[in-house]
DNA sequence: CGGCAAGTAGTACAGGTGCACTAGCTGCTT
DNA sequence: AAGCAGCTAGTGCACCTGTACTACTTGCCG
């Protein structure tokens, strides 16, 4: 499966059935998050018991959708996962639970307000204007927010704010 | 069905039921392009013949899912729609078509490999280097297709990029 | 109260960016 | 042959960015 993940250009959002020969999520999911850290990682599966949604959440991916829960549900959910959100929906088709996700969680409210205006690509001078503060502050937020994603260029930022959806 | 994906972040993907109540591809499908120029929009439908695909895919949408597709095509499909190509996948669950994307489709070969590498952050500088052209060079492309895309920062052009998926 | 994180504001400076202009080359079409 | 689009390369210039400093304020926690 990672040889043909490989192949192509690199993939940003996995759907994966539990019952694929060779499916393992203990070793499957680290595997998938090493290689492609950007992509997005959801569970469908039959079993949608209390135990078994905790053990798949545990094991570190974006969403679970159970396939017993309606079409409608499951646009949401790949929706939702696709902005960066957790995901996990049951079996009667609500909505289990939906949290804002853990990408970004290391900047602080202001930084990631920040970090949307640069997404959309308004100058350090337009961010400071938007949000009637200096200049030279949305600077140190820039900075601030950069350091902390361990990217060096506002393009960098901006493309990762959008990849995962603000 | 508006009124629902205004509330909350854009949505970037839009997964339609054509047997969905107030569902009319000659007039929810431009309102919807209008509304949400940077979402995709995917249709699953029961009919999969010929015509009605033909008709689908010429509403401007992005996908097609036959109901009957397989487990795995679907995957497949929807990544290939988040990365911004058409697809459309027929009953057998075989790829029946998969074109590039037509976003960027103004812009020259040589412009979308620069706007990938201004995309992965990437300065003028390391760009020419990547290209082994000159830096002045780099810098025609990058305003070439900045005015191509009606934008004039290179943070936009990386957030554009990232959005469709290249 | 003291300490700390976060937001705010500023200066200084090196380097990057975007634009306008010129100019040569290739390949394709008329 | 002439014209055109695209890739290439360069100069000059105004402006933007990113970083390193300092410094003040607020709110929270032990």
């Amino acid at each position: 499966m990672l040889t043909l993940a490989r192949s192509g250009t690199p993939p940003n959002l996995f759907v994966l059935d539990l019952r694929f020969p060779g499916m393992d999520l203990t070793t499957a999911i680290p595997a998938l998050r090493s290689e492609f850290p950007l992509a997005s990682i959801v569970i469908v599966s039959m079993a949608d018991d209390r135990a078994s949604v905790d053990r798949i959440m545990g094991a570190g991916v974006d969403g679970f959708i159970s396939k017993a829960a309606s079409h409608d549900s499951m646009r949401g959910a790949f929706a939702a996962v696709i902005r960066g959100e957790f995901v996990n929906i049951g079996p009667p088709g609500g909505l289990v639970s939906s949290a804002t996700s853990s990408h970004f969680s290391g900047l602080t409210a202001r930084q990631r307000e920040v970090l949307a205006l640069v997404a959309e690509g308004q100058s350090n001078k337009e961010i400071a204007r938007t949000l009637s503060i200096s200049p030279f502050t949305v600077r140190i937020h820039v900075s601030a927010l950069m350091r902390e994603l361990g990217i060096e260029t506002r393009a960098s930022a901006a493309s990762l704010a959008s990849k995962y959806g603000l």
